[in-house]
DNA sequence: GTGTCCTGAAAAATCGATTGTTCACCAGGT
DNA sequence: ACCTGGTGAACAATCGATTTTTCAGGACAC
């Protein structure tokens, strides 16, 4: 071993007679270069026999790229984002990036850490897993520092967007619901502020407007942790009047609402009908089985890192992009069937 | 702005008069040197005025230190692991460091990434989920380049390694079961070469052995799914006898276990018992609520942090870390019971 | 014999910050 | 006048790789 632990490229150079110059260009096949072959059979050998292994730093220094991408989530611990974020992770991967984990709460409250994320020359870029409102501050202190994707953000920014059509969602789950005979259909919200809430809101509305049922919405709002769409559906327990059917913004959230009617000995199917937006891999496995719209998740976070390489490698992206392959899908599963007063 | 976008440590040195040294020295407090009050202040009011932001590469490059530490952790997508991630990225955010993601899977399969992810200088150092079997490559290539703390793996490398008590979480499963009766206990393991579910799977048989049912375990193979889950149920369903107990290895691999049992109309707990090693979010609003064993999964990843830290900054942590505080504790739901026979 | 061209490779500048060494200047002592 | 000492700051080397520029030496033509 040498000195400092790993060779160098200056190692490299000496060994096999040469400059670093020529060392560095025969490394990396560099074409404009004219080298006798067994130089650079030499060279090659070298490298390997002493298990060379390039400055990452010192090339990032010198050719202004890092190699890097910035991930910015909500919610780590959450398991609402993991797709977006395994489809983001794994397209920059292959790319050949490597990726750097962050969480937007984190960065927000705390200046020190937003600085050493955006610091000068560590990423290439950042994808910035938005739309939960309140944001703006950090939008912008990384978005003027580095190139950056939104994800799931409402347009609107000066910055590239990506997000699903929530919104068709929103009508796909409804209009299943409409189309099996309920008119009674109550949409639990996230919370305040979050765009995406507020897009699968508004697929609901439209939905009901389609059928002539424009002043049906009946809004309750709720949050993305399972415990706040309990605390919605006990909320609705207590009405006098039950609505035959809920559309639940999301699928933690419905975790929460299924668990509460289920203590409640409220039978789903049979007294109300619950649909959500998100298909995640638990869904099936809940109190009751739950028919679910799916939303190409993964592919919103592998789109989104498609579109920052292409702005990292200067082709300028388009400002606003849906994912619309594949499209929204229902998936049919116990937890809808026609409302109580007209079953058969 | 500058030619190159950002102002440099040379441009507020220019600006302010002084040398690039003694800004440096200024900016970043260093107690060793002496500077005229004014000199100190013109060079501070000089880089706020231009927005000057160190560049971290430079500044890597020169300091041999990255401030950036690598999680690689299995199965990015799948639930199971979220906690320990969050725990760790957490920790080492809070201690300064950006935290680099990695898939072991992808690493271990894909020879540039891991050259990519461990190329010289990126990384101070190294999380890496284990104890998955089969990664002994990828350990031995990650750990010869930068230091690295395991999680999860049994120890016998010469790496840090920290894990829960995953023997003791088996015990408290098994033990809770035999305190309501159950003599007829099964044991649905994780696959073949998991470390942490031959752990557990030890736990279950010392806790069998203590009240003299050395020969009663009864090991069905399974996986870290849930449809793996809902197989091994089905092999259990078709028995002719049926034990009266479960012990499921996993949340995520119990999940497919429930929801094949209620599909097959098996009442939990009243013909049969199940509870799960690891209290995830999402085990009480499963098909049955699930009594659960919690184990402190948010500590383990940001012990190891700490242990990863400490052996960054050179001070060499043990070898061999439990996590017992807090201690895995059983949490009590609606899928357990006495066994049918001595019902009541 | 001298100038030209080409090949193959070395030299040196550069990226931006850090840090050990050096240095100019002035006050005070002899 | 001359040396000493301390203050405040500049100078210059360094980290490791990349890249532009330069150069040595042989072949060839005139």
């Amino acid at each position: 071993m040498y000195p400092r632990g790993h060779p160098t490229l200056r190692d490299v150079a000496n060994e096999a007679g040469v400059s670093p110059a020529i060392a560095s260009r025969v490394l990396n096949e560099d074409p404009k270069v004219r080298v006798r072959d067994d130089t650079r059979e030499r060279i090659r050998s070298v490298a390997t026999a002493l298990g060379y292994v390039p400055h990452s730093v010192a090339r990032s220094l010198r050719g202004a790229r890092s190699g890097a991408i910035g991930l910015v989530m909500h919610g780590l611990d959450s398991p609402i984002n993991v797709d977006v974020l395994a489809g983001a992770q794994s397209r920059c991967t292959r790319a050949g990036y490597v990726t750097l984990l962050a969480e937007a709460e984190e960065l927000a409250e705390n200046d020190s850490q937003l600085r050493a994320f955006v610091a000068r020359g560590r990423l290439d870029g950042v994808i910035l897993h938005s739309g939960y409102g309140q944001e703006d501050r950090l939008v912008e202190a990384i978005s003027s520092s580095v190139p950056a994707v939104l994800v799931n953000a409402d347009d609107g920014r000066n910055v590239p967007t990506v997000r699903v059509d929530d919104a068709a969602a929103g009508v796909l789950a409804t209009e299943h619901l409409l189309g099996l005979g309920h008119r009674e259909i109550a949409f639990v919200a996230g919370p305040d502020g979050s765009q995406t809430s507020d897009r699968r809101e508004s697929g609901y509305r439209a939905a009901l407007r389609q059928v002539g049922l424009a002043g049906g919405a009946d809004i309750v709002h709720a949050g993305w942790s399972p415990r706040s769409g309990a605390v919605a559906a006990e909320e609705i327990l207590q009405r006098p009047h039950l609505p035959t059917a809920l559309v639940v913004v999301n699928a933690v959230t419905a975790s929460g609402v299924l668990s509460t009617l289920r203590d409640a000995w409220v039978r789903v199917p049979e007294e109300i009908s619950v649909v959500t937006i998100h298909d995640a891999w638990f869904v099936e496995h809940l109190a009751v089985a739950l028919t679910a719209v799916r939303l190409p998740l993964h592919q919103l976070g592998s789109t989104a890192a498609t579109l920052l390489i292409d702005a990292i490698d200067g082709r300028s992206p388009e400002t606003n992009t849906f994912i619309t392959e594949p499209a929204p899908e229902l998936v049919l599963r116990r937890s809808t069937d026609h409302p109580p007063s007209r079953e058969g």
